[in-house]
DNA sequence: CCAAGTGTATTGTTGTATTGATACACATGG
DNA sequence: CCATGTGTATCAATACAACAATACACTTGG
């Protein structure tokens, strides 16, 4: 993997540690990061998007306490051997569950009806 | 306006006195809160929710600086009169189109196909 | 007039989150 | 062996959010 895959925006509203946490979550789930598979060091990500080594470190840190990441000794970070197999669909479904969830509360609040909701949200998935 | 209609979670990740913004531009653009509508009193809402009076108020007081709200001295604060109409649907939908965005970018690092996302969220609004 | 209701400015405190700078322990690989 | 690469513990610096307790200016309604 390189570093440059991964998407940071420091001016969010959720913290950077975060959006890695989270990333690497999904791309772990769907498998386009293998078990196994060496991520970019601390250093390596922290130089290519301009942040901090600890911010990254972090990041790391929580990913492996979920048992998203293990750590190899001198080497760095890997994606876990626990994680064989690429999660069934509903799994990575449910990731999106709380997000979805609250789209909706947002478009009943804007009384929206779902047809344009749902017609807009397929186009930004077809591209 | 009843200060219950407010949906507030003290846990959330963004601050109180930005959830209860975000949600009255939300009833406001849908004509759930109409041109003139008087809204439950900083103390009324804070005792509800069992928050401090200030947080409201600041939350208040920058949906004020928006335009959406606007203060009658003595009585409490109204939706404004420049609310006269409901918004259309478009630009209700342009209130939704950064969270879409998000959405399908996490979809897409899930490599999750459009059907089932969509329909998933079809169920969420169809309630 | 005046008690009771508005919102708000003020000051201070508390707790937490986030990021950063530095130094360290450790394993690797020539 | 040791330079170089890992990750990270530690401490510090901010910034932010919420709360608390007042006090104040204002309007309403009796």
């Amino acid at each position: 993997m390189d570093a440059s895959l991964l998407t940071i925006q420091p001016n969010a509203p959720d913290p950077i540690y975060r959006q890695i946490v989270e990333q690497l979550r999904r791309l772990i789930a769907s498998g386009q990061l293998t078990s196994g598979e060496l991520l970019p060091s601390v250093r390596e990500v922290a130089g290519f998007h301009a942040i901090n080594p600890m911010t990254v470190s972090r990041a790391y840190g929580m990913a492996e306490a979920e048992g998203l990441l293990e750590r190899l000794r001198g080497k760095g970070m890997a994606v876990a051997a626990t994680r064989r197999t690429v999660q069934s669909e509903s799994q990575r479904m449910a990731l999106l569950e709380s997000q979805l969830q609250e789209l909706a509360r947002h478009a009943n609040e804007l009384e929206l009806p779902a047809e344009p909701v749902l017609r807009r949200l397929a186009k930004l998935l077809g591209d």
